[in-house]
DNA sequence: AGGTCGATTGTAAGCGCTTACAAATTTGGC
DNA sequence: GCCAAATTTGTAAGCGCTTACAATCGACCT
């Protein structure tokens, strides 16, 4: 058992310990080159006989790392990004790293706060994993020149290693069961545009509905084209100016499974349900959704968070070498996304 | 704007700039007493003029403050934890405080871990926020002897401040409407006692059902009496048990909107349905819970987290003076629930 | 006017670690 | 076997901040 109490060890005392300098322990602690094996051993004995731990802030200090990284999402709340961070955050427990967390709140002055001081950031932490985060061009240059190791989930045409889905692709496969099934007056409820170049998923997820469309010879009609956002009230607005003032589609491709609660939501109040009166299909495989029978493209979010903070984790081993090996170009993982029946959708 | 490339802005370029010594001036930057009003002024100014900010490690290292906390949870992922944990999160970063994440994905050997180095984490936070942490006798006493601010959620009995909710008058509130529309045979399905002294929710929604229950002269039926957990899948399992091996009751209160989901589903496979063959009412108010029109008793989750976040932030400044004054008893707070009636309960 | 006390400010010694750079040791080639 | 090169280890100077403790500076008494 390490003990605890008794001020603190230092790594003089493993020095001593071990009969070697402070800054050959050092060394040896880190895994640098040119320590002899013999010194690593004794090394590692006095480390376990007195439970040092070396400290983070000494080591920051002093040139090193801070041992933490952080995880910016646009909210912690929403289930994506809950299950995203968990995922990250087990993966940085397991190294070693603590995890700071960093919700934007939704409100993009949060953001601007945050970019403002990106070097204030740097200070703090290592690297940081970014979670769906619609990026300004001047701030994707400041992070990418700000030292800081980087990772992301879901955006795109980063200079840093990313993680996502293939949504195009997703939206296609989803549009595909409806349109198999028989379906021809297919709505879509989905986001639109953000804006920001690093964040275009819900228009990846657009493209890939008209994609299957024309897949089928099929033109899109306007009047089933809705703006939905990705939140449950947009879905629910969407789905009530279907009913309202638009027409009956025999089927609605939700861009995401939220979308489709809402969306279903409405249907109760209009007294319509899916699939007696439409079929409906969302992406996500939200964790309500096989209890409401909501057919979905499922997409795996927890492996989505892991991922990117492996990755994040082997830049962050790679910049901490002394002679930094020529930065490996930055990669981008799409991870397979696949179709989970339920009840939502049946034959036209 | 506050300059950020060129090295870094150090303590003492402010005290150059303000004619000052490095001393003073993280004396004023410390608000400690000893500092004349124009040097805090001038201080002021040279500190706006550079966008001087203190490196905290450095600051930890020669003892003082991390400028960090640390958030424990169960999990990050279920629906109440990722609303207190967004709502702390916002208050800590308005104080400048860094919220480090420490979920302990409800497994015991993270907690044991975790609870093995405390040293190490009061190294790194300068305070913690428990949330629905049950803590073992040594636990507890270890925590309130790590020199760490704390403050916690839902906890009871704990030597620190807490904020929470009156359990048992939720349950009694609960299971009173649900007595007032007339039902009788009312079931519980709520979680069981988990052991630790610090952690006696369910204990306590199960102590106010049968309160309310004798309240009405009513006894409780064993048969009607099923351990759920506070998961949706305990809910559905209860629920299932109920109506293939036990006798279906009137109405349900259930531990947790959760639970109550789990239920639900468990329902529909029994061709059954709310409040049509049963009434149910859960506590939490759950995002999905008006979507299900599910009756309960909404408890306030974000201002849960903010409050005791606060609490936290107060004893991190009042610690932070030299002459730290003795330490104020620890508080209880409760926090009102209150009771939304949505379809899933009727009169009888 | 000399002396004292309290308030303010400055000096300097670390906090525990990293890292040039120098020293010591080993290896290898001829 | 002897010297240069390579490898391993040690020395010492910080990193940016806090904090005793010492030094200043007035105001206030006698």
């Amino acid at each position: 058992m390490p003990q605890a109490k008794t001020s603190r060890v230092r790594i003089q005392d493993v020095a001593a310990l071990s009969g070697l300098s402070i800054c050959t322990v050092s060394r040896a602690l880190r895994q640098l080159p040119n320590v002899s094996a013999q010194a690593k051993a004794r090394v590692g004995d006095a480390v376990a006989q007195l439970g040092y731990k070396a400290s983070s802030a000494a080591s920051r200090l002093a040139g090193g790392n801070t041992g933490s990284v952080a995880i910016i999402a646009p909210t912690a709340t929403a289930w994506f990004f809950a299950r995203a961070v968990e995922a990250a955050e087990e993966v940085f427990a397991d190294s070693g790293y603590d995890t700071v967390l960093i919700s934007l709140r939704n409100r993009p002055s949060v953001q601007q706060k945050l970019f403002g001081d990106l070097a204030g950031l740097a200070q703090r932490v290592d690297g940081v994993l970014l979670l769906n985060i619609g990026l300004s061009e001047p701030e994707m240059a400041a992070l990418a020149g700000s030292g800081l190791a980087l990772a992301s989930v879901g955006m795109h045409g980063v200079p840093w290693d990313n993680v996502g889905i293939d949504n195009a692709e997703a939206a296609r496969a989803a549009t595909n069961h409806l349109l198999a099934l028989g379906h021809r007056d297919v709505a879509i409820l989905a986001g639109s545009e953000t804006g920001a170049p690093s964040l275009v998923t819900a228009n990846e997820r657009r493209r890939g509905f008209e994609q299957a469309m024309a897949g089928h010879g099929l033109a899109v009609d306007p009047d089933l084209v809705l703006d939905a956002g990705s939140s449950i009230e947009g879905g629910r607005r969407a789905m009530a100016e279907l009913a309202e003032n638009r027409k009956m589609p025999s089927a609605i491709f939700a861009g995401c499974d939220e979308t489709a609660f809402g969306a279903l939501m409405a249907m109760r109040e209009f007294g319509l349900s899916a699939p007696e009166n439409v079929s409906i299909i969302g992406i996500d495989d939200h964790q309500m959704s096989w209890f409401l029978g909501l057919t979905t493209m499922a997409q795996p979010v927890a492996d989505q968070g892991a991922f990117a903070a492996n990755l994040l984790i082997e830049r962050l081993h790679r910049s901490g070498l002394p002679n930094p090996p020529p930065a490996s170009p930055p990669s981008n993982h799409l991870l397979d996304t696949k179709l989970v029946e339920r009840t939502s959708t049946r034959r036209r």
